[in-house]
DNA sequence: TGCCATATTGAACGAACGGTCAATAGCGCG
DNA sequence: CGCGCTATTGACCGTTCGTTCAATATGGCA
């Protein structure tokens, strides 16, 4: 009755893809082996053959999602800029457009967390990925500090990547529920919070609207 | 072999509190029909007799559990603040600390809006009070826009609060997962990204930080 | 008191699940 | 060709779940 033998790394890999399809279509609790067999074409024991247990095959699915998943990256244009607080919106603004251009591998990345509450190896890996994420954040955070100690006093570091990565996990949250989100407004909303400080008008008394034709300053490149 | 008879509103409190702690506990998976009727102490019959279906007992959970949450409200120590932008950034903090405060709710908020991606009641029901939340921030995000049009070219007030409210759930998310969260520097390093700007520190001519020897982030990758 | 609507019980059912295992076919190798 | 290792199959088991239902005790009311 057994069919073709197949060799095992590709075997592996074609039932994680299997498991992958089932998550992105219906959510974690959609994996079951048989489902993930007939997906697969092949034989429900094979399944577990491969993977001993069902829990180890969404393990084995969640670090290749880690790994395709593109990790943050630096690129020369944002290197480039001089001043260190906007190179970190710069970067923040790379990675809110970048993981609201993907919200079906947020959302499976929202029910690994939400997993990894109550099945502790699921948390230790993604507790494991969040400090990686932020620990890349960091030295542009330590970069800003230094940049203005006197406007964030009493702010560490690692305060500063917190809410950073906050910021971001929010935008992700927002297009993870909302795919129609226009992020090209959202991202000037976000601007405008944060950025535009830095050309501040001088201090009238009162900082509220503005008189007059107001000149814009040229971006610091 | 029946027991006491009960009036059906408490028999219903009754069961809602029984799977509420099961899920503050174990998480939405974590209610079943038997489970919930030991909790309560009474047969897992009478939870049917009295909600139907389990996916209805699950629906009367998620409101009850909305409606016995703390909605957004703006008290008089927000609203005697002048500035609408320190204002909205005021009303930002008391949400952030509010959230920070109560993580396993967040938790449990967070599954239901999980489980409505797949379930549609949950869904709308969740989505509709998204809406309500957001519609609670508007009116703010308008006199901001209406006080600085200059800062916030090109942002609508539905812009302005999908970026707050936003914030709000990245902060929300955080604390979910790092219930050890120090919300004290968490507030102060989001301040100093908010709020600073409206004093800022006389301009030096030089918003930037090449002055001193310049400090290299380590590239990442 | 007697009666009836109904709140309550728990055994039972069918479906779905994760996991086991004896049987079997494919493949490399002597 | 024939042997042995192993990938592969699918029936099967035990468990758990949501739900059904006949039986029964309860409390209000005539």
């Amino acid at each position: 009755m057994p069919g073709t033998k197949v060799s095992e790394p590709l075997r592996r890999q074609q039932i994680i893809n299997a498991a992958f399809e089932l998550a992105i279509d219906g959510g974690l609790n959609a994996i079951t082996i048989r489902d993930v067999a007939q997906r697969a074409e092949m034989s429900s024991g094979l399944v577990i053959f491969h993977f001993g247990t069902k829990d180890q095959l969404v393990l084995a699915l969640l670090e290749w999602v880690l790994q395709t998943t593109t990790a943050l990256s630096v690129g020369p244009d944002i290197e480039a800029i001089g001043d260190p607080l906007e190179r970190l919106i710069a970067l923040l603004r790379q990675e809110m457009a970048r993981l609201s251009r993907e919200p079906q591998r947020i959302r499976l990345f929202f029910e690994f967390w939400s997993a990894g509450i109550w099945n502790s190896e699921i948390g230790n890996r993604m507790q494991r990925e969040l400090d990686r994420y932020r620990e890349a954040f960091r030295p542009m955070a330590e970069a800003v500090l230094l940049a203005d100690p006197a406007r964030f006093e009493g702010v560490s570091a690692a305060g500063l990547t917190a809410v950073t990565v906050s910021f971001i996990k929010g935008c992700a949250v927002q297009a993870m529920i909302e795919p129609q989100l226009d992020i090209r407004e959202f991202l000037a909303a976000a601007e405008g919070l944060l950025v535009k400080q830095l050309h501040p008008t001088p201090p009238t008394g009162r900082p509220s609207a503005s008189r007059g034709p107001r000149i814009l300053p040229a971006r610091v490149r």
